[in-house]
DNA sequence: ATTCGTTATATTTGATAAGTCATAACGCTT
DNA sequence: AAGCGTTATGACTTATCAAATATAACGAAT
């Protein structure tokens, strides 16, 4: 058969998107490049979506994400914090577990 | 914490979407009411859009999934096929496992 | 002082999705 | 024959979201 189960997870707060597959992919380019426009090129990505979505989830998160200079040499830059890498690694987790999971749900449905 | 895990799944053809959450929905309002436009009002959906929906999951799965008439007593209706069901009630299993999972992979992490 | 690359933000434009209207075909009911 | 409620489409309008553009602030380096 042809079918896939496909899934997204992400985390809430008070009902608003907190972190989600886009937004991590976002995070880990910022700790790869060390800027955030860096980042956003990377990803095909427009700046201002890019700092949007960061400044989202600064918002919303019980502590910052990531931190951020501006000036100075190479113009400045962003990086993200301890708080920031953990949310990261947690929700990497998470997801490959669902994954996992879900292929084993399809196998053993009528679907496959 | 205020963090909450939320996920979506959906069955996926040559790369297009057959099944998600919302088209499920709708045809279990099909089944309900015996009739695409009364599904759609009990939803808020229009008809087109409904329509469309339902016209896309037809044409991608490999059996049809809905039955329809037009004209005759009550001006015609829509239900499903058994294979409709049959999907229906695999996708609805599957995606309620898959909750269950994430509240457990959340109670093991840092979040919870 | 000037340049540079970055963060930060508002404004405008464009593209895409969704919604609204209108209309035809159909077959039972009256 | 006429009416009714439904399926099935197309045309048009509206709303929503993404993208592009412009501008300012900043601090180290030159």
């Amino acid at each position: 058969m042809n079918y896939k189960i496909k899934s997204r997870i992400w985390i809430e707060v008070d009902g608003h998107i907190l972190l989600g597959e886009g937004r991590v992919h976002l995070l880990k380019a910022i700790e790869e490049t060390g800027s955030l426009s860096k980042a956003a090129k990377l990803l095909g990505m427009s700046y201002k979506k890019a700092w949007s979505l960061i400044d989202a989830v600064n918002k919303r998160a019980e502590k910052p994400v990531t931190t951020t200079s501006i000036g100075g040499k190479g113009g400045g830059g962003a990086s993200l914090t301890a708080y920031g890498k953990s949310l990261v690694e947690t929700f990497e987790t998470i997801n490959e577990n669902c994954w996992k999971f879900l292929d084993a749900q399809i196998k053993n449905s009528k679907l496959k």
